[in-house]
DNA sequence: TTCTAATGGTGGGAATTCCTACCATTAGAT
DNA sequence: ATCTAATGGTAGGAATTCCCACCATTAGAA
């Protein structure tokens, strides 16, 4: 159903089948304006990025940063402060603070007339994000290899693999996700380390329904100091290898609970 | 200037240089709806999904896909007139008809209030999206490349790859992006497509400003032979490096013109 | 011819989002 | 104590976008 180029009086190569108009003809926006700002502030959050206890950006600088109005921000952050993720102090140094700790999981987070019904993911699905994941994840590896980084940024690299060796089994989603953000960062592209960020999340969406287990977390643990050693070495093959096997994991995983 | 997280009064392990949130605060959407709109039904026409002579999805089905009003296509769909892309024959049978053939570069489409003062491309932009490429087409090549294709699928290949060989200059931007689309179709990966072909679409408004010369040409075509032979023999690797190389030919051109 | 169904064209009102001020509160500086 | 500056809180109007119903046109079917 909803064939777009249902005729073809003499189209010239007749590939067709998927290559149609209907492969860009996907939703412009996924939603509204209020519920992908919510999105972005629960991500800067969940993945860690503004810690237990720190302070968002002020509204109207993230209306800036976002380029949406600060009455949409302001209807955002108030749906965090509903769902406990964070709170506001008024006057100055004031702000939405994220509250200590921060909630686990589920997210039921909307608004009246929110026709988002919650989608089913199908093994399909899960096979399409893990792919991505790879892709991405693995070319910011190599990438980040590839670059020639500076004293400082050798330094964060090593201090947040340092943060994932101490981190407690609750911490370990979150600061999990800074090392491998932060990897992407070293790739130097902004646009892939959003890409990387996005994706991630919706990974961790679908981590969250299944158990976590400490032998896991110390094999991961290894994985990542590998893959940042290869980074720092400037051995871009071992670097993509290296975050490959460690993706290769949690992948297996995924397939075994949800594909 | 912008800095998030100005003080961290306890911060677990004020790593913050960058990684703090201003790394997913950016903007939400690039533009309004409309201006999407128009630039996605541009792409579909200027990508060639939609080849010359053939018609656009009805406004209804447009509105569905592309999950925006009518009204928003109906204004998309007058720019598109007013910029000679598209004819628009009313009755049964009658749509949005791409005019053959399609007018040559240039985009100066816009609307009255239109604050999109054309944001100039910095060299830091170049490189961000053409290292964001470099993944996801190496990516998705090596993915194609480990697929284990059927027989219609690697016709299809095949059948693409001739297209390029026999393309008009002025066909050849058309059919080259059809050709790494359909790469990114056969990595399985829906998702992976869709983020190929929005970087193409950047990729491409870069491209426009600088000639296309007939050597390029000839090489580019050579090399998309040797794409494809890896990825119907299953050499992941070779396909990976293919594509690299590949894609370093007018990485470096783009490099030159405006990085 | 006549009818049918798909399609573009139009209009009114609602919802969302944006813009631009201005007010209220608060920690620190003076 | 007072002032300052940054911040959240509030309000009105404008612009954009959406939704829905209905009209006009047209190719093909009956």
């Amino acid at each position: 159903m909803t064939n777009v180029t249902t005729q073809t009086p003499d189209g010239e190569g007749m590939i067709g089948s998927s290559l149609d108009g209907s492969l860009l003809l996907r939703p412009i926006r996924g939603g509204n304006a209020y519920e992908e700002t919510v999105e972005r502030l629960l991500q800067t959050i969940r993945l860690g990025l503004v810690p237990p206890g720190e302070r968002l950006a002020a509204e109207r600088e993230l209306a800036v940063l976002l380029d949406v109005s600060r009455d949409t921000v302001r209807d955002a952050i108030s749906a965090l402060v509903d769902a406990g993720f964070v709170e506001v102090r008024r006057g100055r140094y004031g702000g939405a603070f994220v509250v200590d700790p921060v909630p686990a999981g589920s997210r039921p987070i909307a608004r009246s007339g929110s026709t988002s019904g919650s989608v089913r993911t199908t093994p399909a699905d899960v096979r399409d994000i893990l792919v991505l994941r790879e892709v991405l994840e693995v070319g910011a590896a190599a990438h980040a290899a590839g670059q020639d980084l500076t004293g400082t940024d050798r330094e964060r690299l090593w201090a947040t693999l340092n943060e994932t060796k101490r981190a407690t089994p609750e911490d370990y989603r979150r600061v999990d996700s800074r090392l491998h953000l932060l990897i992407a960062e070293m790739s130097g592209s902004p646009s892939l380390l959003t890409q990387v960020a996005a994706c991630r999340m919706r990974i961790n969406e679908l981590l969250d329904d299944i158990p976590l287990l400490p032998p896991n977390i110390a094999h991961s643990t290894d994985q990542h100091e590998r893959i940042v050693l290869a980074i720092l070495t400037g051995d871009q093959h071992l670097a993509a290898d290296e975050m490959r096997a460690h993706l290769a994991g949690s992948a297996a995983l995924l397939r075994g609970f949800l594909g």
